[in-house]
DNA sequence: GCACTAAAATGATCTGGCTCAATTAAGGAA
DNA sequence: TTCCTTAATTGAGCCAGATCATTTTAGTGC
């Protein structure tokens, strides 16, 4: 494994990046739940949303600030982390473009239930949550896509508790990894490579384990040759011997 | 403190129970996202529904089976379990009379994610999915409560994935009992009395531990004072203590 | 009241994963 | 190429909680 240089991962910042009206509008098209809209109805929905954005690591909200957005991935991958007063984080998703987060319930005083980050630079559309319920009003296809959406992540969810309390933390970092290559995975000279930077502590706080046992598993598994790994980048080698791993 | 020859739980069986038309419009009124409908629209609603009784400890449906219908508990309790291959359960939720459960989403292939079984002798509203989706296409208030609850079913199963990867075990069987109390308490000669057959492994699959040390620890709540608790049954004796306990 | 059964309690032992404490090395910056 | 920061690795000891094996007891049914 020669050495390397420089990290296999692609270069997200938003140097050269500009929000075209285009490019919003095919990442809106993404949306799982705009997608059965046509160019029109989505250029109107498109008014609605304005364009933010983010360095990395910087914080998009904090959990228990007043929700008032609902927002979607443009570029890059924005982290969804729930935090305890002991400042033991956990890390519930990474989102890739196309996927929303924020809050959909207009009940007076929602708070936001999590803190989001920005994992990479990236870009957002945001749209203020009563816009976008007069939105559900106007399009009663997409609240129903949207109903969907939400039952979906509650079943991950759920799952996710499943896994949690029944699994040992090798089989949980399987399983992630596993998941993570579903959404990030790109075919590279080092395997399947997580195209998003992902530390030990990322995937320990993923898990529930702490970034001495992450690193610990991640290590074996690379002694085995089912992943290839460095610092914040993680490639695939034998996604089968890894999906082995993850179901026992 | 004498000697107990009885369960102080009441008695849940159906044999006088008759599901009227009344009663059944009354439950049907107590499901969160009907409550905007006034009378004629529930008798309306009501058609769609129909009712079924199983004894307790029967199983409503199987997690895998295909997901046909949309259901509402009318009168007892339904516990919510997913489980693994290993035969190692986990309890995601305990409903009472008002709640939902089934399948929300019209996906072709849709299965169902967990295990529904009766807690007690249960009396069970259904409707099939479809007629549940045309429903929410006539009223879209409906619709945007459903997810609007939808929505608060996953913050809080959110909130289980941080208890369970944060917390130690007492503080999260702390927890559920004041989550419990809080469905089903009811003042009692015993204290807040939880109106439900409750085991210990019932309480050890909520907070995934195993049956003994959840055992160990009601043992220590009941040494302190804290509950007061029996065979399938607890009642808590000082919940601001009990609260305490659950966080720190 | 007595006997029976499944739930609950308890004891003893073992271990996966955590914590604390260094050490090593990857990869960006200059 | 070298330096420097911070991620990652590795080791050693420890402990919460699991597991296994009994014993006890609550509560039901007779």
């Amino acid at each position: 494994m020669g050495s390397r240089k420089t990290t296999p991962l692609k270069d997200f910042s938003l140097g050269t990046h500009r929000c075209s009206v285009d490019l919003r509008l095919e990442k809106l098209g993404m949306v799982p739940f705009f997608d059965d809209l046509d160019h029109d109805e989505l250029r109107v929905i498109n008014q609605k949303f304005s364009a933010t954005h983010h360095h990395a690591d910087e914080t998009i909200y904090h959990q228990d600030e007043r929700a008032r957005m609902l927002r979607v991935v443009v570029h890059g991958a924005v982290k969804l982390v729930r935090h305890t007063m002991e400042g033991k984080d956990v890390l519930l998703d990474m989102l890739e473009p196309g996927e929303y987060f924020g809050n959909l319930s207009t009940t007076g005083n929602a708070v936001y239930s999590e803190t989001t980050r920005a994992q990479t630079d990236v870009c957002i559309l945001s749209t203020r949550m009563n816009d976008f319920r007069s939105l559900l009003n106007d399009y009663p296809n997409v609240a129903m896509r949207v109903l969907d959406i939400t039952a979906e992540r509650l079943q991950s969810s759920q799952e996710k508790i499943r896994h949690l309390t029944t699994l040992p933390v090798k089989e949980r970092i399987a399983h992630i990894l596993v998941m993570l290559s579903e959404k990030f995975g790109e075919q590279s000279a080092y395997g399947l490579l997580l195209q998003l930077p992902l530390s030990r502590k990322d995937l320990a706080d993923m898990a529930g384990t702490s970034t001495e046992t992450a690193s610990r598993i991640m290590s074996d598994l690379q002694d085995r040759n089912i992943i290839n790994t460095g610092r914040q980048w993680v490639a695939i080698c034998d996604i089968d011997r890894l999906a082995d791993i993850a179901d026992g």
